[in-house]
DNA sequence: AAGATACGTCAATATGGCTGTCCCATCTCC
DNA sequence: GGAGATGGGACAGCCATATTGACGTATCTT
């Protein structure tokens, strides 16, 4: 694939990565690249009233239909009370629906409804747009190194849970 | 230096940049690794009443000293109103001082004070742990790719403040 | 002298987290 | 069958962090 030419500010990584000039431009770059990102949905929340909180739980309801609400709650890592009021205000607008587990009829399985789906493919396509730019400026390879870095940001015990998370789709 | 191996769960990238499970890899791992890289720092501000808001002032006055204000409000894209109220509380414990620009009497000069200094350089050491760490284990290259393809995440307008930040230390 | 700029501050409001407590339905295991 | 564990919901109250809009003062620029 045709790699276009990379940002020219960016100087290859030196070997020495405890320097602190590395890690602060890490601390940087993430920064300014998760909060841009984030921004970049946020008129699409707004139409609906919605916050980046919504979102959250959108995605990963739909990332991976029949979640249950504890599961939510391990992905997030909020409490049942912060979860409880943002699914409120999802079924409340018919965005997620739920069913109980057939397993265990304790359980709630979590879905996006249609008009849930569509919400979350729009909100999904300024993700893409942003990303897929950011990818193609970069390159495969640096792809790759971005994924790797940002793996070894999550601490062990929560590894298995992401990496559950790209299996299927 | 030596570099441990690789996390394994870690394909390489396809070309398909497009393709809906690459994108959405890199926002799962986006949010993982910024919620738990910030939250690495949590028990060191809690120690002292502050927050996150707290921290990012810290840091970037830290970053370069005798910022101005209207120089953190763009770094930090938020409002007047909540950063004064953060600059205030960090005033109060003595963290951080101004002085009157010297060119420009109306400007205010933000420095860490020594008990300042010595503060965000706890902090730091979380971030430089756990970045030093993901670093070390995902190697030079792909720390370089990294670093790439954030960078594409930050829009252009916002380049030139990143790079401005980086250029000194 | 007029206007723009840097900064501060008031009041009101929204969002998204938190703790603690209590409740109900259901499952598991003895 | 009964005890206890688990999944989920809900109450009340609190805190941190952000917002808007308006207004004030000092200082710089022209």
């Amino acid at each position: 694939m045709a790699v276009p030419s990379p940002i020219p500010a960016t100087p290859a990584a030196s070997p020495l990565f405890l320097r602190e000039h590395e890690v602060r431009r890490g601390v940087e770059l993430l920064f300014f690249g998760y909060t841009r990102l984030t921004r970049s949905i946020d008129e699409g929340l707004a139409e609906h009233g919605l916050g980046r909180a919504h979102h959250r739980a959108l995605y990963f309801i739909a990332r991976q239909p029949d979640l249950t609400i504890s599961d939510l709650l391990r992905i997030l890592a909020i409490t049942k009370q912060s979860l409880g009021r943002v699914l409120n205000d999802l079924s409340a607008r018919n965005l997620v629906e739920t069913r109980s587990g057939s397993a265990d009829r304790r359980q709630k399985l979590l879905r996006l409804t249609e008009q849930g789906k569509a919400f979350e493919a729009q909100l999904f396509e300024a993700l893409r747009t942003s990303l897929a730019t950011a990818y193609a400026a970069a390159g495969q390879e640096s792809v790759t190194g971005f994924w790797r870095v940002l793996e070894g940001l999550i601490p062990t015990e929560d590894r298995a849970m992401v990496a559950a998370l790209q299996k299927d789709i």
